[in-house]
RNA sequence: GGAGGGGUUCCCGAGCGGUCAAUGGGGAAGGGCUGUAAACCCUUUGCGUAAUCGCUUCGGAGGUUCGAAUCCUCCCCCCUCCA
Protein backbone atom coordinates (compact mmCIF):
# COMPACT_ATOMS: atom_id res chain seq x y z
CA UNK A 1 0.00 0.00 0.00
CA UNK A 2 0.97 3.62 -0.81
CA UNK A 3 1.64 5.48 2.60
CA UNK A 4 2.29 9.61 1.56
CA UNK A 5 5.72 10.37 2.31
CA UNK A 6 4.93 13.36 5.05
CA UNK A 7 3.43 10.07 7.46
CA UNK A 8 5.67 7.62 6.75
CA UNK A 9 7.19 8.02 10.40
CA UNK A 10 4.34 8.01 11.70
CA UNK A 11 3.04 5.36 9.93
CA UNK A 12 5.52 3.44 11.14
CA UNK A 13 5.15 3.89 14.85
CA UNK A 14 1.35 3.18 14.66
CA UNK A 15 1.63 -0.11 12.74
CA UNK A 16 4.73 -1.91 14.74
CA UNK A 17 3.21 -3.88 17.32
CA UNK A 18 -0.03 -4.13 15.92
CA UNK A 19 -1.95 -6.82 15.12
CA UNK A 20 -4.62 -5.46 12.84
CA UNK A 21 -5.41 -2.09 11.45
CA UNK A 22 -8.58 -2.47 9.85
CA UNK A 23 -9.31 -0.58 7.09
CA UNK A 24 -5.24 0.02 6.62
CA UNK A 25 -6.01 3.07 3.91
CA UNK A 26 -9.08 4.75 5.66
CA UNK A 27 -6.43 5.02 8.27
CA UNK A 28 -3.55 6.31 5.99
CA UNK A 29 -6.50 8.94 5.07
CA UNK A 30 -7.37 9.62 8.44
CA UNK A 31 -3.52 10.58 9.39
CA UNK A 32 -2.72 12.22 5.89
CA UNK A 33 -5.99 14.16 6.87
CA UNK A 34 -5.24 15.25 10.17
CA UNK A 35 -1.22 15.68 9.88
CA UNK A 36 -2.82 18.33 7.07
CA UNK A 37 -5.94 19.82 9.56
CA UNK A 38 -3.47 19.96 12.26
CA UNK A 39 -7.11 18.84 13.79
CA UNK A 40 -6.04 15.72 15.58
CA UNK A 41 -8.00 12.47 15.52
CA UNK A 42 -10.00 11.21 18.47
CA UNK A 43 -8.06 7.87 19.52
CA UNK A 44 -11.28 6.00 21.63
CA UNK A 45 -9.95 3.41 24.46
CA UNK A 46 -12.18 1.41 26.87
CA UNK A 47 -11.71 0.37 30.60
CA UNK A 48 -13.91 -1.50 32.69
CA UNK A 49 -13.60 -0.15 36.13
CA UNK A 50 -14.68 -3.46 38.25
CA UNK A 51 -10.74 -4.60 38.58
CA UNK A 52 -8.86 -1.27 39.69
CA UNK A 53 -5.34 -2.70 39.45
CA UNK A 54 -3.82 -2.23 35.97
CA UNK A 55 -0.96 -4.87 34.96
CA UNK A 56 1.59 -4.95 32.08
CA UNK A 57 -1.47 -6.48 29.35
CA UNK A 58 -3.46 -3.48 29.94
CA UNK A 59 -0.32 -1.35 29.21
CA UNK A 60 0.08 -2.41 25.94
CA UNK A 61 -2.95 -1.15 24.33
CA UNK A 62 -2.47 2.24 26.69
CA UNK A 63 1.43 2.55 24.98
CA UNK A 64 -0.04 2.11 21.72
CA UNK A 65 -2.64 5.11 23.00
CA UNK A 66 0.70 7.21 24.31
CA UNK A 67 2.44 7.03 20.55
CA UNK A 68 -0.76 8.65 19.31
CA UNK A 69 -0.71 10.75 21.60
CA UNK A 70 2.54 11.92 21.20
CA UNK A 71 1.66 12.50 16.98
CA UNK A 72 -0.57 14.83 18.36
CA UNK A 73 -3.87 13.16 18.79
CA UNK A 74 -6.09 13.18 21.62
CA UNK A 75 -7.29 9.95 23.64
CA UNK A 76 -10.75 9.82 24.81
CA UNK A 77 -10.76 7.50 27.95
CA UNK A 78 -13.88 5.49 28.31
CA UNK A 79 -14.29 4.42 31.63
CA UNK A 80 -16.85 1.45 31.30
CA UNK A 81 -18.79 2.15 34.45
CA UNK A 82 -22.31 1.19 33.11
CA UNK A 83 -21.55 -1.88 30.25
CA UNK A 84 -19.46 -2.96 33.14
CA UNK A 85 -22.85 -4.15 34.49
CA UNK A 86 -23.54 -6.26 31.71
CA UNK A 87 -19.87 -7.99 31.56
CA UNK A 88 -18.39 -8.55 28.41
CA UNK A 89 -19.94 -12.05 27.10
CA UNK A 90 -15.98 -14.00 27.19
CA UNK A 91 -18.47 -16.86 28.12
CA UNK A 92 -16.59 -18.45 30.85
CA UNK A 93 -17.22 -14.78 32.99
CA UNK A 94 -19.80 -15.54 35.84
CA UNK A 95 -21.95 -12.38 36.22
CA UNK A 96 -20.55 -9.46 37.72
CA UNK A 97 -21.54 -8.23 40.62
CA UNK A 98 -23.06 -4.73 40.14
CA UNK A 99 -20.55 -1.83 41.91
CA UNK A 100 -22.08 0.64 43.20
CA UNK A 101 -21.49 4.31 42.10
CA UNK A 102 -18.96 5.49 44.96
CA UNK A 103 -16.73 1.92 44.31
CA UNK A 104 -16.85 3.21 40.43
CA UNK A 105 -15.62 6.76 41.80
CA UNK A 106 -12.83 4.86 43.85
CA UNK A 107 -11.90 2.26 40.93
CA UNK A 108 -11.99 4.88 38.26
CA UNK A 109 -9.64 7.56 40.44
CA UNK A 110 -7.42 4.74 41.13
CA UNK A 111 -7.39 3.77 37.41
CA UNK A 112 -6.95 7.36 36.24
CA UNK A 113 -3.46 7.38 38.41
CA UNK A 114 -2.35 5.07 36.95
CA UNK A 115 -2.63 5.33 33.69
CA UNK A 116 -1.39 8.84 33.70
CA UNK A 117 1.88 6.87 34.36
CA UNK A 118 1.56 6.18 30.73
CA UNK A 119 -0.72 8.64 29.37
CA UNK A 120 -0.42 12.50 28.43
CA UNK A 121 -2.96 14.09 30.62
CA UNK A 122 -3.47 17.40 28.81
CA UNK A 123 -4.16 15.18 25.83
CA UNK A 124 -6.36 12.42 27.41
CA UNK A 125 -10.47 12.70 27.87
CA UNK A 126 -11.98 10.75 30.52
CA UNK A 127 -15.54 9.83 30.16
CA UNK A 128 -17.59 7.27 31.54
CA UNK A 129 -20.21 5.73 29.77
CA UNK A 130 -22.96 5.60 32.46
CA UNK A 131 -23.71 9.32 31.61
CA UNK A 132 -25.74 8.53 28.41
CA UNK A 133 -26.38 5.21 28.91
CA UNK A 134 -28.18 6.03 32.65
CA UNK A 135 -30.54 7.86 30.54
CA UNK A 136 -31.07 5.94 27.39
CA UNK A 137 -34.60 5.20 26.75
CA UNK A 138 -35.67 1.75 25.80
CA UNK A 139 -37.05 3.29 22.76
CA UNK A 140 -33.34 4.12 21.75
CA UNK A 141 -32.26 0.28 22.60
CA UNK A 142 -34.74 -1.11 20.58
CA UNK A 143 -33.77 1.19 17.51
CA UNK A 144 -30.21 0.14 18.18
CA UNK A 145 -30.99 -2.89 18.41
CA UNK A 146 -32.19 -2.38 14.44
CA UNK A 147 -28.90 -1.36 13.57
CA UNK A 148 -27.33 -4.87 13.63
CA UNK A 149 -28.79 -8.68 12.82
CA UNK A 150 -28.67 -11.88 14.69
CA UNK A 151 -26.60 -13.59 12.18
CA UNK A 152 -23.93 -10.82 12.44
CA UNK A 153 -23.72 -10.95 15.97
CA UNK A 154 -23.10 -14.72 15.50
CA UNK A 155 -19.94 -14.14 13.62
CA UNK A 156 -18.46 -13.36 17.02
CA UNK A 157 -15.65 -16.36 17.70
CA UNK A 158 -17.28 -17.04 21.17
CA UNK A 159 -21.12 -16.35 19.99
CA UNK A 160 -20.36 -18.96 17.12
CA UNK A 161 -19.11 -21.36 18.94
CA UNK A 162 -21.42 -20.93 21.67
CA UNK A 163 -24.32 -21.63 19.48
CA UNK A 164 -22.96 -24.47 17.57
CA UNK A 165 -22.26 -26.26 20.74
CA UNK A 166 -25.75 -25.15 21.99
CA UNK A 167 -24.61 -23.75 24.56
CA UNK A 168 -26.56 -20.83 25.95
CA UNK A 169 -25.98 -17.14 24.56
CA UNK A 170 -28.19 -14.69 26.74
CA UNK A 171 -29.69 -12.26 24.94
CA UNK A 172 -28.35 -9.10 26.98
CA UNK A 173 -25.12 -10.41 25.94
CA UNK A 174 -25.94 -9.30 22.48
CA UNK A 175 -26.06 -5.71 23.95
CA UNK A 176 -22.53 -5.71 24.89
CA UNK A 177 -21.17 -5.07 21.61
CA UNK A 178 -23.98 -2.91 20.98
CA UNK A 179 -23.39 -0.90 23.95
CA UNK A 180 -19.52 -0.40 22.89
CA UNK A 181 -20.48 0.61 19.93
CA UNK A 182 -22.70 3.57 21.14
CA UNK A 183 -19.94 4.47 22.65
CA UNK A 184 -17.72 4.83 19.77
CA UNK A 185 -20.86 7.11 18.24
CA UNK A 186 -21.30 9.24 21.54
CA UNK A 187 -17.13 10.50 21.43
CA UNK A 188 -16.71 10.33 17.87
CA UNK A 189 -14.11 7.84 17.82
CA UNK A 190 -11.74 8.35 14.73
CA UNK A 191 -9.37 5.08 15.76
CA UNK A 192 -10.54 2.57 18.65
CA UNK A 193 -7.67 0.28 20.12
CA UNK A 194 -7.98 -2.95 21.85
CA UNK A 195 -6.83 -5.84 22.50
CA UNK A 196 -7.10 -9.13 19.95
CA UNK A 197 -9.81 -10.55 21.86
CA UNK A 198 -11.79 -7.06 21.06
CA UNK A 199 -11.74 -7.08 17.54
CA UNK A 200 -15.06 -8.13 16.98
CA UNK A 201 -16.83 -5.17 19.13
CA UNK A 202 -14.69 -2.78 17.44
CA UNK A 203 -15.64 -3.75 14.28
CA UNK A 204 -19.63 -3.00 15.35
CA UNK A 205 -18.48 0.26 16.05
CA UNK A 206 -17.84 0.77 12.73
CA UNK A 207 -21.35 -0.47 11.82
CA UNK A 208 -22.63 1.37 13.94
CA UNK A 209 -20.99 4.70 13.23
CA UNK A 210 -22.22 4.05 9.61
CA UNK A 211 -25.65 3.48 10.34
CA UNK A 212 -25.85 6.70 12.19
CA UNK A 213 -24.13 8.65 9.66
CA UNK A 214 -20.75 8.96 11.16
CA UNK A 215 -17.44 8.32 9.63
CA UNK A 216 -16.75 4.69 10.73
CA UNK A 217 -14.00 4.37 13.14
CA UNK A 218 -10.73 2.12 12.17
CA UNK A 219 -10.33 -0.38 14.36
CA UNK A 220 -5.83 -1.57 15.47
CA UNK A 221 -5.70 -4.07 17.46
CA UNK A 222 -2.36 -4.74 19.36
CA UNK A 223 -1.70 -8.46 20.98
CA UNK A 224 -2.37 -9.75 24.23
CA UNK A 225 0.41 -10.39 26.84
CA UNK A 226 0.58 -13.82 28.45
CA UNK A 227 1.04 -14.02 31.97
CA UNK A 228 3.80 -15.27 34.24
CA UNK A 229 2.03 -18.56 34.41
CA UNK A 230 3.47 -18.67 30.74
CA UNK A 231 -0.24 -19.63 29.44
CA UNK A 232 -2.94 -17.81 29.52
CA UNK A 233 -3.35 -14.44 28.76
CA UNK A 234 -2.16 -11.74 31.65
CA UNK A 235 -5.61 -11.36 34.14
CA UNK A 236 -5.75 -10.16 37.72
CA UNK A 237 -8.41 -13.70 38.22
CA UNK A 238 -6.10 -15.55 37.05
CA UNK A 239 -3.03 -14.38 39.10
CA UNK A 240 -0.73 -14.40 36.59
CA UNK A 241 -0.22 -10.24 36.76
CA UNK A 242 2.33 -7.83 37.10
CA UNK A 243 0.59 -5.01 38.49
CA UNK A 244 2.51 -1.53 37.57
CA UNK A 245 1.63 -0.16 41.11
CA UNK A 246 3.27 -3.06 42.68
CA UNK A 247 6.82 -2.68 44.92
CA UNK A 248 9.84 -2.74 42.18
CA UNK A 249 11.17 -6.13 44.16
CA UNK A 250 7.83 -7.53 43.12
CA UNK A 251 7.92 -6.69 39.60
CA UNK A 252 11.38 -7.95 39.55
CA UNK A 253 10.38 -11.04 41.34
CA UNK A 254 7.83 -12.06 38.93
CA UNK A 255 9.30 -11.15 35.91
CA UNK A 256 11.77 -13.18 37.27
CA UNK A 257 9.51 -16.29 36.89
CA UNK A 258 8.23 -15.81 33.42
CA UNK A 259 9.25 -18.79 31.24
CA UNK A 260 11.96 -17.86 28.71
CA UNK A 261 10.40 -17.86 25.55
CA UNK A 262 8.30 -14.83 26.65
CA UNK A 263 11.19 -12.48 27.32
CA UNK A 264 11.00 -11.58 23.55
CA UNK A 265 7.26 -10.27 23.64
CA UNK A 266 7.43 -8.32 27.40
CA UNK A 267 10.36 -6.66 25.59
CA UNK A 268 8.48 -5.99 22.59
CA UNK A 269 4.60 -5.75 24.33
CA UNK A 270 5.62 -4.21 27.66
CA UNK A 271 9.03 -1.97 26.98
CA UNK A 272 8.06 -0.88 23.32
CA UNK A 273 11.44 -2.52 22.23
CA UNK A 274 11.60 -2.32 18.50
CA UNK A 275 11.60 -5.65 16.64
CA UNK A 276 14.46 -6.10 15.27
CA UNK A 277 15.97 -5.58 18.98
CA UNK A 278 14.04 -8.31 20.06
CA UNK A 279 14.98 -10.34 17.10
CA UNK A 280 18.60 -10.07 18.04
CA UNK A 281 17.59 -11.01 21.36
CA UNK A 282 16.25 -14.20 20.32
CA UNK A 283 19.32 -14.89 17.67
CA UNK A 284 21.74 -14.27 20.17
CA UNK A 285 19.55 -16.36 23.19
CA UNK A 286 19.60 -19.33 20.70
CA UNK A 287 23.50 -19.10 19.57
CA UNK A 288 24.14 -18.68 23.10
CA UNK A 289 25.61 -14.86 23.14
CA UNK A 290 23.11 -14.26 25.64
CA UNK A 291 21.96 -15.62 28.41
CA UNK A 292 18.66 -16.01 28.96
CA UNK A 293 18.78 -15.63 32.29
CA UNK A 294 20.67 -12.23 32.03
CA UNK A 295 18.88 -10.74 29.68
CA UNK A 296 15.68 -11.65 32.09
CA UNK A 297 17.34 -9.87 34.86
CA UNK A 298 17.51 -6.70 32.40
CA UNK A 299 13.78 -7.38 31.36
CA UNK A 300 13.07 -7.24 35.40
CA UNK A 301 15.49 -3.95 36.14
CA UNK A 302 13.57 -1.98 32.71
CA UNK A 303 10.31 -2.86 33.61
CA UNK A 304 11.09 -2.07 37.39
CA UNK A 305 12.38 1.02 36.32
CA UNK A 306 10.04 2.37 34.11
CA UNK A 307 7.60 2.25 37.17
CA UNK A 308 9.56 3.12 39.88
CA UNK A 309 13.35 4.40 39.19
CA UNK A 310 16.49 3.15 38.18
CA UNK A 311 17.98 3.09 42.13
CA UNK A 312 14.67 1.25 42.97
CA UNK A 313 15.27 -1.10 39.96
CA UNK A 314 18.59 -2.09 40.86
CA UNK A 315 17.57 -2.42 44.88
CA UNK A 316 15.13 -4.71 44.10
CA UNK A 317 17.81 -6.92 41.51
CA UNK A 318 20.19 -6.69 44.49
CA UNK A 319 17.47 -8.02 46.49
CA UNK A 320 16.81 -10.73 44.51
CA UNK A 321 20.04 -12.14 44.34
CA UNK A 322 21.11 -12.01 47.62
CA UNK A 323 17.82 -14.09 48.37
CA UNK A 324 17.89 -16.73 45.18
CA UNK A 325 21.48 -16.40 44.11
CA UNK A 326 23.19 -16.45 47.28
CA UNK A 327 20.78 -17.98 49.50
CA UNK A 328 20.70 -15.34 52.05
CA UNK A 329 18.43 -13.25 53.97
CA UNK A 330 16.31 -10.10 52.60
CA UNK A 331 17.18 -6.96 54.63
CA UNK A 332 14.03 -6.66 55.95
CA UNK A 333 12.32 -9.27 57.80
CA UNK A 334 9.15 -8.93 59.53
CA UNK A 335 9.35 -10.16 63.24
CA UNK A 336 7.05 -11.45 65.82
CA UNK A 337 7.07 -12.81 69.41
CA UNK A 338 6.40 -16.02 70.88
CA UNK A 339 5.76 -17.63 74.53
CA UNK A 340 8.15 -20.38 75.11
CA UNK A 341 5.96 -22.87 74.69
CA UNK A 342 4.98 -22.30 70.53
CA UNK A 343 5.16 -25.17 68.82
CA UNK A 344 6.89 -24.58 65.23
CA UNK A 345 3.41 -25.50 63.50
CA UNK A 346 1.68 -23.19 65.84
CA UNK A 347 3.90 -20.52 65.02
CA UNK A 348 3.31 -20.98 61.49
CA UNK A 349 -0.11 -20.94 61.69
CA UNK A 350 -0.65 -17.84 64.32
CA UNK A 351 2.09 -16.10 61.82
CA UNK A 352 -0.35 -16.33 58.71
CA UNK A 353 2.81 -18.66 57.61
CA UNK A 354 0.03 -21.73 57.03
CA UNK A 355 -4.00 -21.14 57.03
CA UNK A 356 -4.00 -24.27 59.03
CA UNK A 357 -2.43 -26.57 61.70
CA UNK A 358 -2.74 -29.42 59.01
CA UNK A 359 -1.14 -27.33 56.62
CA UNK A 360 1.43 -26.48 59.07
CA UNK A 361 2.02 -29.63 59.52
CA UNK A 362 2.32 -30.47 55.75
CA UNK A 363 4.69 -27.85 54.89
CA UNK A 364 6.69 -29.38 57.97
CA UNK A 365 7.04 -32.89 56.94
CA UNK A 366 7.58 -32.03 53.16
CA UNK A 367 10.83 -30.62 54.20
CA UNK A 368 9.98 -27.18 53.43
CA UNK A 369 10.14 -25.06 56.74
CA UNK A 370 14.07 -23.72 57.98
CA UNK A 371 15.13 -22.52 61.59
CA UNK A 372 18.55 -20.59 60.95
CA UNK A 373 19.08 -22.58 57.99
CA UNK A 374 18.54 -25.73 59.09
CA UNK A 375 15.42 -28.25 58.32
CA UNK A 376 12.62 -28.72 60.27
CA UNK A 377 11.76 -32.30 60.87
CA UNK A 378 9.64 -32.17 63.72
CA UNK A 379 5.90 -30.07 64.03
CA UNK A 380 6.58 -30.29 67.89
CA UNK A 381 9.88 -28.86 67.99
CA UNK A 382 9.82 -26.39 70.22
CA UNK A 383 12.23 -23.39 70.05
CA UNK A 384 14.66 -22.14 73.15
CA UNK A 385 14.10 -18.18 73.87
CA UNK A 386 16.23 -15.59 72.10
CA UNK A 387 15.90 -14.73 68.37
CA UNK A 388 15.53 -17.14 65.40
CA UNK A 389 15.15 -17.10 61.34
CA UNK A 390 12.49 -18.97 60.38
CA UNK A 391 11.88 -19.81 56.19
CA UNK A 392 9.25 -20.96 54.38
CA UNK A 393 9.55 -22.24 50.69
CA UNK A 394 11.76 -20.32 49.00
CA UNK A 395 10.98 -17.02 49.88
CA UNK A 396 8.76 -16.76 52.73
CA UNK A 397 10.87 -15.48 55.69
CA UNK A 398 10.27 -14.56 59.45
CA UNK A 399 12.01 -13.47 62.33
CA UNK A 400 11.08 -15.14 65.78
CA UNK A 401 11.54 -14.02 68.82
CA UNK A 402 10.66 -16.64 71.98
CA UNK A 403 10.34 -15.15 75.44
C1' G B 1 -46.95 -26.32 28.51
C1' G B 2 -44.62 -31.48 27.64
C1' A B 3 -40.24 -34.87 27.81
C1' G B 4 -35.41 -35.85 29.31
C1' G B 5 -30.49 -34.81 31.70
C1' G B 6 -27.96 -32.51 35.71
C1' G B 7 -26.24 -29.86 40.61
C1' U B 8 -19.87 -33.77 44.15
C1' U B 9 -14.28 -31.26 47.67
C1' C B 10 -10.42 -24.45 44.39
C1' C B 11 -11.94 -26.10 38.92
C1' C B 12 -13.24 -30.20 35.61
C1' G B 13 -15.04 -34.82 36.58
C1' A B 14 -15.89 -40.15 38.59
C1' G B 15 -18.68 -42.48 42.36
C1' C B 16 -25.01 -44.43 42.62
C1' G B 17 -26.45 -48.09 50.12
C1' G B 18 -21.28 -49.79 53.76
C1' U B 19 -14.36 -51.06 52.19
C1' C B 20 -15.96 -42.70 50.69
C1' A B 21 -12.84 -37.32 53.23
C1' A B 22 -14.78 -39.54 48.36
C1' U B 23 -10.76 -42.63 41.73
C1' G B 24 -8.59 -39.46 37.97
C1' G B 25 -7.03 -34.86 35.69
C1' G B 26 -6.08 -29.55 36.23
C1' G B 27 -4.58 -25.90 39.54
C1' A B 28 -2.02 -24.95 44.00
C1' A B 29 1.74 -25.92 47.91
C1' G B 30 6.45 -28.35 49.41
C1' G B 31 10.80 -31.02 47.92
C1' G B 32 14.59 -32.56 43.93
C1' C B 33 17.20 -30.72 39.40
C1' U B 34 18.07 -25.42 37.88
C1' G B 35 18.72 -19.64 36.25
C1' U B 36 12.66 -18.56 41.79
C1' A B 37 12.62 -20.32 33.41
C1' A B 38 10.58 -24.34 30.96
C1' A B 39 10.59 -29.57 30.92
C1' C B 40 11.07 -33.55 34.19
C1' C B 41 10.85 -36.53 39.01
C1' C B 42 8.79 -37.17 44.11
C1' U B 43 5.23 -35.76 48.02
C1' U B 44 0.92 -33.30 49.66
C1' U B 45 -3.90 -31.21 48.66
C1' G B 46 -11.32 -30.59 54.41
C1' C B 47 -10.50 -29.32 59.62
C1' G B 48 -9.17 -30.74 64.80
C1' U B 49 -1.58 -29.95 67.59
C1' A B 50 -0.72 -37.76 66.27
C1' A B 51 -4.23 -42.04 65.18
C1' U B 52 -6.87 -48.11 63.23
C1' C B 53 -9.90 -41.31 66.59
C1' G B 54 -13.43 -37.13 66.19
C1' C B 55 -15.94 -33.31 63.51
C1' U B 56 -17.58 -30.95 58.90
C1' U B 57 -18.28 -31.81 53.44
C1' C B 58 -21.23 -34.32 47.93
C1' G B 59 -27.66 -27.86 45.80
C1' G B 60 -31.47 -27.07 50.41
C1' A B 61 -34.93 -29.22 54.02
C1' G B 62 -37.03 -33.56 55.79
C1' G B 63 -37.43 -39.12 55.69
C1' U B 64 -36.15 -44.61 55.06
C1' U B 65 -31.95 -47.53 57.07
C1' C B 66 -27.74 -50.25 62.05
C1' G B 67 -25.45 -47.22 58.03
C1' A B 68 -26.75 -42.41 52.54
C1' A B 69 -22.89 -38.48 48.06
C1' U B 70 -25.60 -42.92 46.77
C1' C B 71 -32.80 -44.77 48.08
C1' C B 72 -37.74 -41.76 48.99
C1' U B 73 -40.52 -36.87 49.54
C1' C B 74 -40.79 -31.69 48.97
C1' C B 75 -38.16 -27.33 47.51
C1' C B 76 -34.33 -24.27 44.86
C1' C B 77 -31.13 -23.81 40.67
C1' C B 78 -28.93 -25.25 35.76
C1' C B 79 -28.97 -27.56 30.78
C1' U B 80 -31.13 -29.92 26.29
C1' C B 81 -35.12 -31.28 23.07
C1' C B 82 -40.35 -30.68 21.52
C1' A B 83 -44.41 -26.98 21.52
Amino acid sequence: MHIPEAIKSDWAQIISGAVDVIPEDELVAKIEKSKKSGQPLRVKYGADPSAPDIHLGHTVPIRKLRQFQDMGHIVVFIIGDFTARIGDPTGKSETRKRLSPEEVDVNAQTYLNQIFKILDPDKTEVVRNSSWFDTMTFTKIIELGAKYTVARMLERDDFHKRFTEERPIFVHEFLYPLAQAWDSVEVRSDIEIGGTDQRFNLLVGREIQREVGQTPQCVLTVPLLVGTDGINKMSKSLGNYIGITESPREMFGKTMSIPDNLIGDYFLLALGYKKDEVDRFDKEMKTGALNPRDLKARLAREIAALYHSAAAAQDAEEEFNRIFREKELPDEIEEKTFGKDATITNILTTAGMAPSNREARRLITGGGVYIDSSRVDSPELALPPGEHIMKVGKRRFLRIIIQ
